[in-house]
This record gives C-alpha cells, structure tokens and sequence, in this order.
RNA sequence: GGGCUCAUAGCUCAGUUGGUUAGAGCACGCGCUUGAUAAGCGCGGGGUCGAUGGUUCAAGUCCGUCUGGGCCCA
C-alpha cells in the first residue's frame, strides 16, 4: 500500500553514478575531448578574446613525471581552465628542456655499459632519442592529469629553430660585449683530459699526504705588521694536496680568529692559537708545554691581512687574505691559496684580484710557463689505479715534498711536518682515479658590464623585478637577493648534449667569437634537419661557407670548432625568445605569467630575467607566482622520507585514486607553502571528491523533469528558500570567483565544500526534498525550486570545472543531454567550452539574508533541543515533532518570526509549529513533543503529522497531498 | 654558516588594522533516517594557536631568542 503511495511521489532519478570510479572512466572523457578537439574548439571560441599567456616552464626530459612535478602542472592547468572561463584567450604551449649533464651522462654510462666508444654526433642522436622517448611518456602523463594544451605544438629546446634562438639570444650577449674568457676551476678526470660535473664524481677513500709549510716572513714585512723580529717568523699552513703547492698565490686566515707568533726556540711560527697544540704535535715539538704556556704574540686575523710572506720555492710573496670559510676545527688556521685548484680559493682570488693561476696542463702535467720549477715541469698529478691500491703517492706530491724537504740557500727547511691523512676524496667515475681541481678558459658573462649610457645587465634586472608581480610578495625579495649576490655567469660547459658555444679556435688556440658570425651558424642550422648536430658533423670551413668572416679573423681553413656547449640554463631561458617572440601557438611576449617551484627564483626565473633584460629588452613576465615542494607526512622532503611502495610518479597515484583527486588534492592545499603528501591526506581528498560528486549528483536528480526552457520561473516568482540559496549562491561565486583571481585554490576548495555541505545539504536540499517529493510535479513552489537548483547547479560546476575538469564535465554533459557525453554536433557539448556565471544583481537580497541568518540560530536551536528527544526514542525524524516558538514581544526575533511564520515548519521540517509570545525577556524559549501528542494523524505519503487525512482514491492521506495526487 | 620562508584541533584550511569563552570542512564518537542509502540529517568530544622571553590594560595576531621543517646558496 504505501509502496503505491511511494510510486505518486517525484522521488530523485539521475544516471549519473555515485561513484565516480575515475581511474577507470576518466581515460574515456579525455577521448571524446580528443574527438571534440577541445583545445582547438575552446581557442577558436576565443579567438578574438583578449589574451592571457602563460608560458610554461620546461620539465626535463629523463624520467617519469613526478608528483611535484603533476603540481605544477596542475596549477597551470586549472589556472587556464579558470582564465578560459573567464573570457580569456589562453594559448598554451608546453615545453620541454632536453640538454644536458643528467641525459649525457645516462646514455653515456650504458654506452660504456656496452662497451661502446661513439663520436660526439653520434652520443647526441643518441640523447636527442633518450628525451623524445621521455617528452612521449611525459606527455601521456600530463594529459592524463587533465592538463589541457598545444600537445601537438610543443616546444622544445632540442629542436633545431630553437637552438638557433638559444644562439641569438648568445649572439646579443656577444654584441653588447659582455661574453669575455676567464679561468674557473672545475673537476678534471686527468685520464679522459675532460671537465667533470659533480655528478660524474665518486666519492672514495684516499690516503692523502698531509703537509705543515712554513711560508717564511722577511723581516720587513714582520715589522712592518707589527710582529716580532727576534727570530726568523713564518706563517704555516697545511694542506692535503701538496701537488698544489706551486700554484699557491695567498694564504687566508680569518678576521676573527686569534693567531699567535709562537716562539720554538730558534724560529717563530704564525698559526692560530687554538691550533697551536696540534701543529707541536704533528711536528714532534720537543717541548711542546713551554711553547704554548710561553707569553707569545696574540694577534686578530684580521690585522694579518696584506702581509706578505714568500713562496717556499718560488720567487714571489703570497699575501694574507681574509676570509670567513677558515676554520680552527683542522689545520693551522692559515689556508693555502690556489685561486687556480679550489674552489673556495677561486673565489677568494676574485675578491683580492689574483690571478686564476693553473701551472697543469690537460694531461695533468706541470707545464713550463716560467713560474714552476724546472724540477717540476712534466711531473705528472695523476694517481693511477694501481698507485692507488699501493697507495703510492702522484710523482708531483713526491717532487713537492721533495722541494720543501731540501733545505734553501738560506739553510730554511719549508717542510714542517708531514703525515698520512685518509679522507673521503672525489674521484672519476669511469677512470677510478682521484680527480684534481683545475682552473681551465671559461666562456662568462659579464652582470656589471655596461657600455656608455646603458645599464648593466644586473642594474637592468634589479629595475625589471620592480615592474613584476610576485606572488607570493616575498618572491620579489628572494630574486632580488639572488640577482644582487650571484657571480658574473659562466655560460660555457665541457658537454657534448648541449648547444655549442659558436666559437672558434686558430692554430695558436686563440678562441674567435663574433655576433654575426653566431647569427649565421645559427640560421644554417634553423634549417638543417640535424641542427646543432651540425657543429659536430662539419668542419669550421664548411660550416662558414658563405659567411663573411670579421676582419682579424684568419681563414676558415685554418679554425677549428669549439667544444664547448652553453650551459643549459640559456637553453630554458631563451624560451620567451623562442616561443613566445615567435607567437608559437598564439602567444605574444612578455608572458602574463610564469608558475613554477620555488626554487626557480635562483634557476628559470632568473635565467629568463637575464636574457630578457639583455636579449629583449625587459622582464619576460608581468607576474611570477610559485609554490612549494611536495614532502613526506613527516614534514620532510620526499626522497628523505619513509620508503613507499610505489613510485612517488604522477601515474602511480592517479591509478590508485584518479586525477580529479590528486587535482583536488593539490588545489585545497596553500600551494606557496610545503604540501604534504601522505596516504591519510590523500584519502581526505577522496572523501572531499565524493562530497562534491555527491553535491552535483543530487542536483541532476532532483531535476530529472526540470526542462530550464519550459519550466524556470521569473526571479520574481520565486519562493523565499530558494531566493535565499540563490543569495548564498550568489556569495559563492563573488568569493570563488576573487580566490581564483588571487590564485588562491584552496579558498575555492574550502568555499565550495563549505557551501555544499552547509548550505545545500544541511539546509537547502534536507528543508525542499518535501516540496521536491511530494508537490505536484508542475506545482509552482517545486518549479521554483528547480528553477533555483538548476541555477545552483550552473554556478557549482563551473566554479568546480577548472579543478575537477573530468567530474565537472560528466555533471555538465548530464545536465545538458542527460548522458555521459554529449552527443555528436551538440551544442555547448563541454563545460570547458562554456563561459563564467554571470553575477546576477537580482540573487543578492541582504535583508532575506540578514532574515535567514536569524531563522537558521533558531533552527539550530530547535535542532539541540530535539536532539534529547531523540535520543531518548521518543523521535525519530524531525518530522514527527511539534514546537512550540517562544519569543517576547520586543525581541528583534518577533517580526522575522511572525513575518515567516507559515514558512517555518518548513524550515524546521517539522510538522506543526506554535508561534507565541512571551512576556519573559528570554530570546527565545523552544519546546518540543512528539506531534502524535497534538492527536495529529500522520499523512502516509507526506509523513508530516495534519490534524485530518481525507480520501483520495484508495487512500487517506492530507489535504496537500491528496491535491498532488489528482489525476 | 648565509638569504627567503613556514609552524592554529587527527587532516586541510579561516582567523580582518592586537580586543569578549579561537572558527569551518573532513575524519572520529553517539543517535536518527531507510523516499540522495557504499548516500542524507542531528548532537557531541577534540586546540595551553611549535617553545620561551618581552611590549601592552589586552597577543594566535607586534618584537627578540630558541626548536623543528622547506627552497636556494656557501
């Protein structure tokens, strides 16, 4: 019987299922967009639309996509979908960065792997075939994020018209004279005559000889500095490679630490005085108390600067510098210098204008350049393998040593002490042996050059940051500060998988660089299908066939190609050149916006700023914003953290729980912190999904006979309730809309859920089921509602469509065609494609609000006081309750109450309410009983308790129902 | 060691220019409903706002120090 009663009611229908079930449905939705070519569609839809571009930071292209990596990617992602929504034309090209060291390496150590020994063009083609593999996989992975872009038009910094914009934007370096040649110390593989990176190092034990040298003072100097002249005084210092020893030019003490003129009888030595100790000791001092109890000179580093000692074998002083690196933990407190073999000491050298000095060739050999010894000229640095293993010492430590054993002319023996020292020492990975540090001719840029009349590129940087929009604020700050501290940029790298320096070397191996002469290289190889492969495929004759050489320069025939390649951070940085100055895709310079991690302020950013300001003029971006990194439960990076499973990759989380919510994940979290990722905040997100999943669904339930053409209702006509959720709605747009704007994701994610949870499920979609259900399907107050709910619903899945682009879309399609995809040729046939609600003057109301605001603490309050009832199994639902409303007379809540009077049980969802008044000045006194009490009858289709049930047909229910049930 | 930055309930986040018993969603506990049902509703427990000094009539909110994270550099 009831069951029959059930069948009059309009109870929810939708095919749009409960569970989303997205790693399964979701591949089918990224194929119809296929079909639809949505990207195309919604770019044409916006031709004519003002423009916002963001260009995409390049991933690079050696592995999986990470997790942090699917952050970023999404933020762009649903920072787009919002911009396109909004009436924006947004191109965007994604990018991949494809030089360098990581790609070289890899492919280099299975080709040794397999025993194979290739030419350069050749181990080129083989990384230029690593990273298209991976930009295949990247990209798969990307768009099973959802991330919507040109995938057909990428960018990539491999390819030869883009390499040709990475030497243009060199060529304006070169033009504004700011490329000059210097010396820098790097990792030298002796065996393999090549430059290593810290990556090709391997870190091993070695038995190292340790050496105390006493760099002798000459009486001048000693007095000159105030220090004791009574005996012979020298400062010594100790080091671990006594190889080094003759490219030594300073010896640096720090300013702080306290040194002392120790007195050993018949000479002094200079150390500082917490080492003194340990210097006696490693010399065997005889009587080493009375040293050290002896009242000696104390000194502050400091004050020692400028003095000069000798070099103990060569003619020339190595003066006292400063510097804060110097420790007391080892060693005597006075560090020898070798600007040329260190790279502490490199940048010591710079700050005390030494020379960059390097007496070893490439073979590791002393070379004769007048300096080095004559004993020392072809000795050789190197370790060989079995050196090591008998832990024979190189035949340049051993010449070394041998020079500062043997006494000088004087009598003076350099060589304080010497003893074993076995520490962890980096080595060549392929040779095995001990790497040496060595300064060789570097391709540098020069921040602080400026010719007449224009600012250098530092001070046109510092101007360019003030013009961008950093979000967070303090990335302005953190830019500033790296731009103001970082050295003059080394540009060039001893690799092969890179873009070659266009320079040229003659038979004296003087190096030739000139703008023009890169342009042209850079237009050959634009339009050679090998691109840069070209430089190591032709000679330097063939490759300047045709091009007119500078004067100076000698005949091609007599030049030979560089070797080295740019570093590649000129590679990523040229892309606003290549892209965007080209109008890849659509896109125009500078960028509206670049959005990356924060580490890029000292990497992409900065690269970007330096060949904007030089190459372009200006900052290649209007606005920067960045995010944090992804790290563990712990609170700590991901790599440190506990061990998973799986795979911290893009795909592995989107298989366990699908993209929607890792993209949800990702927007609820303050992205310009750090974001943590654990199983716990994951299944969090999953539960959050469902929530909206189950939002949505509901509304496409309760309008499963709602046609918006036929049935929608002028605002005018609408009920109270849904004129106040189209208040709240209203409220939820203007927030959501100003958190989009300040790319604050998680305000959107926390708004909507708010709004869902509190507004529509708690209030709105409990108090209408009963007009939903049980009204006469065309009922005017039911239309309303559906009117509303469909607004509603408007509004909710396009502020939730650029964060759950896959579930949105399946709302959307179920709401215009009632199916999970829009049939072929329909109109409006994604969400995507669609336009941003329009705020509609009419749905604010605040004084209905300002009513609501009331009835709802009132509806709170009877909440509380059922609660007991209850619980006691006096009631069940609401339903069956009466109350009884209290409120005196001159309470603010009087006339809301009475002005919505026939309207609260609704509300309440209670069946009978009794409004009186109070004379106690108590707000609001609220009783409750169960409505049986009130010897009301329960209508068995509505449930609500009426005080009489009539006939209709077989039936006896209430006077509105057995209207609704009409034929 | 230096630059920038973060630290509020189990989790994710709000907390306006310092001003009444620090809020929300989710999770959790106890009920209700069985006409959103692998759903929905109600009620409830839960925070000495990282620690510690200080400024103030008053501090999660301002200042100092410390602890623990993150990114970058050395």
């Amino acid at each position: 019987m009831a069951n029959d009663l059930k069948h009059t009611l309009s109870l929810p229908k939708t095919d749009f299922p409960m569970r989303g079930d997205l790693p399964k449905r979701e591949p089918a939705r990224l194929a119809a967009w296929g079909n639809l070519s949505l990207y195309a569609a919604i770019q044409a839809k916006r031709a004519s639309a003002p423009p916002f571009i963001l260009h995409d930071g390049p991933p690079f292209t050696n592995g999986d996509v990470h997790i942090g990596t699917a952050l970023n990617k999404s933020l762009k992602d649903i920072t787009l979908r919002y911009k396109s929504l909004r009436g924006f034309r947004t191109p965007y090209v994604p990018g991949w960065d494809c030089h360098g060291l990581p790609i070289e390496q890899k492919v280099a150590k299975e080709l040794q792997a397999a025993g194979l020994s290739l030419p350069t063009a050749e181990l080129r083609s083989r990384c230029d075939a690593f990273a298209e593999g991976w930009i295949k996989k990247q990209t798969a992975s990307f768009k099973r994020l959802g991330v919507q872009a040109d995938w057909a038009h990428e960018y990539k910094t491999k390819a030869p018209a883009f390499e040709a914009d990475i030497l243009r934007t060199f060529a304006a370096f070169v033009e504004q004279d700011l490329v000059y040649r210097s010396k820098k110390p790097v990792y030298w593989s002796i065996p393999f005559e090549t430059a290593l990176a810290e990556a090709e190092i391997e870190y091993a034990e070695h038995t190292s000889i340790a050496i105390w040298v006493k760099f002798a003072v000459p009486t001048t100097e000693a007095a000159k500095f105030g220090l004791p002249v009574d005996k012979p005084l020298s400062v010594v210092i100790w080091t671990t490679t006594p190889w080094t020893i003759p490219a030594n030019l300073a010896i640096a003490v720090h300013p702080e630490t306290e040194y002392i003129a120790a007195d050993l009888g018949a000479e002094r030595i200079l150390v500082a005085k917490a080492l003194l100790p340990a210097v006696l000791e490693a010399s065997k001092h005889p009587d080493a108390s009375s040293v050290v109890g002896h009242p000696s000179l104390v000194i502050l580093g400091a004050r020692l600067e400028g003095l000069a000692p000798r070099h103990p074998f060569i003619g020339r002083p190595s003066p006292v510098v400063l510097a804060d690196y110097v420790t007391t933990d080892s060693g005597t407190g006075c560090v020898h210098t070798a600007p040329g073999h260190g790279a502490e000491d490199y940048l010591t050298g710079l700050k005390y204008s030494l020379p960059i000095y390097c007496p070893v060739g490439d073979d590791g050999r002393y070379v004769d350049d007048g300096e080095v010894p004559a004993d020392l000229v072809g000795v050789s640095c190197l370790e060989k393998v079995e050196d090591l293993a008998a832990k024979k010492p190189s035949p340049a430590n051993l010449a070394v040593l041998k020079k500062l054993a043997a006494p000088d002319s004087t009598g003076h023996v350099a060589l304080l002490a010497k003893a074993k020292y076995i520490h962890s020492y980096p080595h060549c990975w392929r040779s095995k042996t001990p790497i040496i540090f060595r300064a060789v001719d570097q391709w540098f840029v020069g921040l602080d050059r400026a010719s007449p009349g224009t600012a250098s590129p530092r001070a046109a940087a510092l101007d360019a940051i003030k013009s961008v929009t950093w979000f967070p604020a303090w990335g302005q700050a953190r830019i500033t500060g790296a731009v103001e501290a970082r050295p003059d940029w080394c540009i060039s790298r001893q690799r092969s998988w890179g873009v070659p320096i266009i320079a040229f070397y003659d038979a004296q191996k003087k190096a030739h660089l000139d703008a023009s002469v890169v342009r042209a290289v850079a237009a050959k190889i634009a339009a050679h299908p090998a691109g840069t492969n070209l430089w190591y495929e032709q000679t330097a004759a063939e490759l300047l066939a045709g091009v007119t050489l500078p004067a100076g320069w000698p005949p091609a025939s007599e030049l030979t190609n560089g070797r080295d390649t740019l570093d590649v951070w000129l590679d990523s940085g040229s892309s606003h050149a290549a892209v965007l100055r080209n109008h890849q895709g659509g896109t125009q310079w500078p960028a509206d916006l670049y959005l990356e991690g924060s580490d890029q302020h000292r990497g992409w950013f900065q690269s970007s700023l330096w060949t904007g300001v030089i190459a372009q003029g200006g900052a290649p971006y209007k606005a920067v914003l960045t995010h944090g990194f992804i790290v563990g439960e712990d609170g700590k990076k991901i790599s440190k953290s506990g061990s998973y499973e799986k795979p911290p990759t893009s795909d592995n989380f989107i298989a366990d729980y699908g993209a929607d919510v890792i993209r949800l994940w990702l927007a609820s979290q303050d992205f310009t912190q750090d974001i943590t990722l654990s199983k716990k905040i994951l299944d969090n997100a999953a539960e959050q999904y469902r929530g909206f999943r189950n939002a949505l669904r509901y509304q496409l339930s309760i309008l499963h006979d709602f046609d918006p053409a036929l049935n929608t209702l002028p605002y005018a006509s609408l009920d109270v309730l849904d004129r106040w959720a189209l208040h709240q709605t209203a409220k939820l747009l203007a927030d959501t809309t100003s958190a989009y704007d300040a790319y604050e994701f998680h305000r959107v994610v926390s708004l909507c859920a708010q709004f869902v949870s509190n507004t529509l499920s708690a209030v709105y979609n409990d108090v209408c089921k009963d007009r939903l259900y049980t009204y006469a399907v065309n009922h005017p107050q039911r239309r309303s509602t559906q009117t509303a709910v469909h607004a509603i619903h408007g509004v909710l899945v396009r502020v939730l469509a650029p964060i759950l682009t896959f579930s949105a879309d399946e709302a959307w399609c179920h709401a215009h065609f009632k199916a999970d995809f829009a049939p072929a040729g329909a109109v409006n046939p994604s969400v995507h494609l669609a336009d941003w609600p329009v705020l509609n003057p009419e749905w604010t109301d605040p004084s209905l609000a300002a009513d609501f605001s009331e009835l709802l603490k009132v509806r709170a309050k009877v909440n509380e006081t059922l609660e007991p009832l209850r619980q006691a199994g006096k009631l069940g639902k609401s339903l069956d309750a009466a109350i009884t409303l209290e409120v005196a007379g001159s309470s603010p809540l009087d006339p809301i109450l009475r002005r919505h009077e026939t309207f609260l049980p609704e509300l309440l969802i209670v069946s009978h309410v009794i409004l009186a008044e109070t004379p106690a000045a108590a707000d609001l006194l609220v009783a409750a009983r169960p409505a049986g009490e009130l010897s009301h009858l329960r209508c068995p289709r509505c449930w609500r308790w009426v005080p009489s049930l009539q006939a209709a047909g077989e039936h006896e229910v209430c006077p509105r129902c057995a209207e609704a049930i009409q034929p």
